[in-house]
DNA sequence: CTTGGAATGTCAACAAGCCTGACTTATTTT
DNA sequence: AAAATAAGTCAGGCTTGTTGACATTCCAAG
């Protein structure tokens, strides 16, 4: 298709406007982890168990499957670092009761307060970029990143949503 | 304030709105770095390689303390990965005419040709998202990611676009 | 002109985090 | 009873990041 036929509509959809986009996302990402991050350095624990936190708060009771498939990691990988909140006391792992094979997960107090902690700090930079680009660019921000997701990713994103506004 | 004052305006602003925001980031930078390492599974490199040799290509010529500010790493961890770079000839060091403490860095052939690939990569996925989100939407997209940077983040993502358009 | 500080880049050793593969235990389903 | 599912474990490895020590080069103050 020649530059006529598509008009300047498409523009938006050049190598160099992609490549921007691409950057933009890489530089932003830095901004999103940093807030957490500083909060993290003053505790034993990694994003690893960051991500495990928001979930588990996110979701209470939920399967450590349920958990495996939103995370993306291995097993492995996920037991060594719920091991760990266990061990500190920070998750409960309870036995569930129609199947005993399952574990459901539960945030102590203590694991509640440092998730809030994490999470207020990252929505505190998610408000202020927020209030500062305005309802309708966050409405195009969120187009953008559900058509970035993975159908099944998306998936698992619109199953947490569930009974929340 | 109350709800009354800030009326509907700012409901996007709520916890659980940003928090689905965060939610979303999460999820679409798993999509986002999907494509490329499917290509990198096919090399020995990884997510570090396709990063140097990204802003390579974006800036050629470039001095490795930029490419350490644009990264955000530290100069050892960048240096391993460059290292094996210029070892198997995707890119190349030249020291500094003016000031011979500084290495300018170049893609060969070979590294244009793997960093073509995987920046090929990228672009799809971000154009097929881009495309099905629309013009408007992408926009929004732009402006929150760049509010969500650091301020000196956000300069340097800038510096980048000097005479692109 | 030289000397000391600052900047640039390199090397070595180590830690965090995630991965694969093989296996065990307990429970449920067929 | 056999197969499938859920969770957890052990061993070993890779990538990416870290800190600390060091070599080279440049520049500016004495």
């Amino acid at each position: 298709m020649s530059d006529t036929q598509v008009g300047d509509s498409l523009l938006f959809l050049t190598d160099e406007q992609l490549r921007q986009g691409i950057e933009a996302v890489f530089f932003a990402y830095q901004g999103f982890t940093a807030a957490p991050d500083l909060v993290l350095e003053g505790t034993q624990y990694g994003r690893a168990h960051h991500r495990a936190l928001h979930f588990i708060a996110r979701a209470e009771g939920m399967k450590v499957t349920r958990l495996l498939t939103i995370l993306g990691v291995t097993k492995q990988s996920l037991n060594r670092v719920l091991r760990t909140l266990i061990e500190d006391g920070l998750v409960e792992s309870r036995v569930g009761r129609a199947d005993k094979r399952e574990r459901h997960l539960f945030l102590t107090p203590e694991g509640a307060a440092l998730e809030s902690r994490l999470s207020g700090a990252q929505r505190k930079r998610m408000r202020a970029a927020y209030r500062q680009a305005g309802p309708e660019a966050v409405a195009g921000f969120r187009q953008v990143l559900e058509a970035l997701m993975d159908p099944e990713q998306h998936r698992t994103y619109m199953s947490l949503r569930e009974g929340k506004s």
